[in-house]
DNA sequence: CCTTCACATGAATCGACCT
DNA sequence: AAGGTCGATTCATGTGAAG
């Protein structure tokens, strides 16, 4: 995979090898492809890999030599062989443009996911979560051999093992699902209806068109309005669609004529919403510090102001330099909410209260206040 | 394992090696108990290995309590690798135990699932379906940083490709699940209240018992009244338990005393059912909850939309995140409608209202279509 | 006896930032 | 690079005491 070979494609400008590679759609292989984009570049992949074992087309081994088309004749285990060497070669590819914090999702079912998730883990991703797509139309079982196959499954990764800042929104993901965290089961109807895109002849235009319900979940968790989402098997762009919609910059990936012509034209199609609509929920990690001190220097708590827990069990002062006193003990009011009740940690924020008339009110309300003098100090 | 070496056996008389190995537990490793038993012998294995779970240090409620979290011997592994042969190991020791029509059943999670799978596959072992065992009570994730992970996922194998007349007891699953066909996400509680063993001190016995629910479902749908059922990692018994209930044999194999032990004395315990039609008892069938987010989602309200409550007092509009927006501040439908109010706490449901020609009508409406539309889903 | 509240707990790969 | 400090973070259910 030597760099040397990489050359712009589908280049709208002459100067740098990578510019404008973004909201793009390559058109080849997608180990190839993967191979021109810049490095750590990315900051989410959603994969949908071909679930069949019996694959028409080219497979590549992680050296990139090809591998014979798999056809009946051949036994089982040279089958699993094969698909796991395409397996790996597109994972190690997508490894090499993934940002250090950036994360891959990937989709399949029954006959491909297990030996996905193990060549993912053999290659040094580290699965985060996997989901269960939960569909709330499945196709019956028509032979009642089995039981209904009524879910996909997804796997999400980060890069590496030790990537403790990749993106999830989990304050968004707690605020859509009525206030209580997001579960790893998700409940969307398959793509049908007026959503499936037809032929001209009327017949669904690609066999495995994901619903878009489901991209939005999976970009709308794991990214920021700006990022770059790409997708290796791009078919007829409903991860395009849906990153353009949600004000993401997309890549795919794809090889036939027709699904990049489809994809094409229903990307351009698309209205992206406008920015006040996407902003996402923020947690309180997201806001800015302000250390207790300020609220001392601020003069919102003057100096010896009495704190004490909501139950009123401790007492402690607050000095002028910031760090609140018992007795001889003074700390930060962390610390000193730690020490008071025997424990190692304590968020003395919600900790403490001051005295508002007979009630107590916990001095984190204090610190609201002082964000926002900031930002009218300091507008973003 | 040199196919030389399997003879005929299903021994009937005295004389054999193998007499009296039913209803049974083998106390040893499970690699060379079942290395003891006749080969093809067995109608269904049940497997719960352990799941390589890689635990960093204490993790904290938000209360500070300590999660007592699985950090046993049993459950430590040098390296993938090294999982994976002993993966290999007692899958082929199954095999081989295993009748030709059999079917194996292994349960894991994220952390251990796809390399057994895969390792199954490679085995020769045929996939029948996944199954996700979707917990209603699983345990939150404590620092907000994934999604809650709440399923385990299981494996119906059956010992090769061609094997066709497994059993599968089709209509039986169909009658249990309201005359639909049952899915491949079932829905039950954890093992927890009664059904919980305890040790002297009041302790869990053990750190992953099973459900006896979820062993009843996978009894009952895949094997017959007489059919012996293995476990060889039988820990305290669930599968013995469940099976002698439902009048089918067992067969153990648990390395340590003390759950061997514990699930003899479980296991006397039980009395089998006499009856002929064994059902389970029928689960909750509680109204599925709708997050204001899917309605989204699923295009029932647009991005964008102007919500107000019923006098038109107040307005917000619907983010794509399933979030609705008064201003700058952005959050779930009942903490924007409480906020607005001045009031604690809100049901954004009936509060918030869209527009509908020159009426208002409340979402609940909408949650109401979102739901019927959802029935097609039948939660077990 | 009923309601309310406090508390316990379950297969968990569970920081960020500054010095 | 390692270490210290700040300070963010939970849902469903069962049990048992309190009112």
């Amino acid at each position: 995979m030597s760099m040397k070979r990489i050359r712009p494609v589908l280049v709208h400008t002459q100067e740098a090898p990578h510019s404008g590679w973004k909201d793009k759609i390559l058109q080849g292989h997608c180990v190839s492809e993967l191979a021109k984009l810049p490095p750590a570049s990315v900051d989410v992949i959603f994969a949908d890999p071909p679930y069949n074992l019996q694959l028409g087309g080219d497979l590549l081994r992680p050296d990139h030599s090809r591998v014979d088309a798999v056809d009946d004749a051949w036994d089982q285990f040279e089958s699993f062989e094969a698909y796991d060497a395409f397996t790996k070669a597109w994972l190690l590819a997508a490894r090499r443009v993934l940002k250090p914090n950036g994360t891959l999702w990937v989709i399949g079912s029954y006959h491909n996911i297990f030996r996905v998730g193990a060549s993912l883990q053999d290659l040094g991703y580290w699965i985060l979560n996997d989901v269960v797509w939960r569909k709330s139309n499945p196709m019956p079982n028509f032979r009642g051999r089995r039981f209904q196959n009524a879910h996909e499954t997804l796997i999400w990764a980060s890069r590496d093992k030790d990537a403790k800042s990749y993106t999830f929104n989990y304050e968004a993901m707690k605020a859509a699902n009525d206030d209580v965290q997001m579960r790893s089961d998700w409940l969307f109807p398959i793509c049908s209806g007026s959503e499936r895109l037809k032929d001209e002849d009327g017949c669904k235009a690609h066999p495995t068109q994901k619903p878009e319900a489901l991209l939005a979940r999976i970009i709308l968790s794991s990214s920021k309005p700006g990022d770059v989402i790409l997708d290796p098997f791009f078919g007829t762009g409903t991860t395009g669609a849906v990153a353009k919609r949600l004000g993401r910059h997309f890549v795919g990936i794809e090889r036939e004529d027709e699904y990049v012509r489809i994809a094409k034209e229903r990307i351009d199609a698309v209205e992206p919403l406008t920015d006040e609509v996407l902003r996402i929920a923020a947690g309180k990690r997201a806001e800015p510090r302000v250390p207790f001190a300020s609220l001392v220097e601020s003069g919102l708590v003057a100096p010896g102001t009495e704190l004490t827990d909501a139950k009123r069990r401790y007492r402690a002062y607050v000095r002028a330099d910031g760090t609140i006193a018992v007795g001889d003990d003074a700390a930060s009011i962390h610390r000193i909410g730690a020490r008071v009740q025997g424990l190692d940690a304590c968020n003395g924020w919600t900790f403490w209260h001051v005295k508002r008339g007979k009630d107590l009110m916990p001095i984190d309300e204090l610190r609201r206040t002082a964000r926002e003098r900031m930002q009218v100090a300091a507008p973003a």
